[in-house]
DNA sequence: GTACAGATTGAG
DNA sequence: TCAATCTGTACT
């Protein structure tokens, strides 16, 4: 998207994504399918924060799935609750947000029914500024502003952190299913899972 | 209590 | 290649 394509976007009136977004009906037998679907269907979304009159916005061109508790790689592997990721056991449409490596704020977006642990990793946004300072997971928190105080957010409701639709379609034969980033602990089946989703041809992406 | 790895990043 | 720096987990 080129920065003039931005100017565009602040007047266009954007639709917030509701519950039925994040929540949707249990068709697939295969644990993590529907969150797969949601993470597609984020790609071209935008993501908004408002500070005071202010709004900081980026379009969404990359995403991880993480789906426990059969996921090794997700926090919820094996069912664990913990103080940090309750949070992914509510229903779909809260914000996880959390540290990692002591530093850097990470944020994802609930995607099951209560209960169930599945979330998607919001990795990069295409922003007005151009260039890559929201590429990387670490580096969209930066942008966004994002912090604990985010943790458990209800991006459905929230006046300061939701995500919109702004009219955009996505041809699915443009977006790239890919291995997830960064967790190669989780071993070779979970770790080469094609669990990565991202907008092909995007100078966004977090990595190649 | 200690040890250690980790859904990362930027500098060298 | 490496260090920064905090949280959760698995031990003693």
């Amino acid at each position: 998207m080129k920065r003039e394509d931005f100017k565009n976007t602040k007047t266009i009136k954007g639709k917030r994504l509701s519950r039925s977004f994040f929540v949707r009906p249990d068709k697939d037998k295969t644990y993590g399918e529907r969150s797969v679907k949601i993470a597609e269907s984020l790609i071209g979304k935008f993501v908004v924060r408002r500070i005071g009159r202010k709004k900081i916005f980026g379009r969404i061109v990359e995403v991880e799935v993480y789906a426990g508790p059969k996921d090794r790689a997700a926090h919820s592997f094996g069912g664990k609750v913990t103080p940090r990721n309750k949070v992914m056991y509510q229903r779909g449409g809260h914000a996880y947000v959390y540290l990692v490596y002591g530093m850097h704020w990470q944020m994802n977006l609930v995607t099951g029914n209560e209960g169930e642990p599945q979330c998607v990793l919001l990795r990069a946004l295409e922003v007005p500024e151009g260039g890559r300072i929201a590429s990387g997971p670490g580096k969209l928190c930066r942008y966004l502003r994002l912090n604990k105080s985010f943790h458990g957010e209800d991006v459905t409701s929230s006046r300061r952190l939701w995500l919109e639709d702004r009219g955009e379609k996505i041809d699915l034969k443009d977006i790239v299913r890919a291995k997830r980033i960064g967790i190669d602990y989780a071993g070779p089946y979970w770790s080469s899972r094609r669990w990565r989703f991202y907008l092909k041809d995007s100078p966004a992406v977090s990595r190649r």
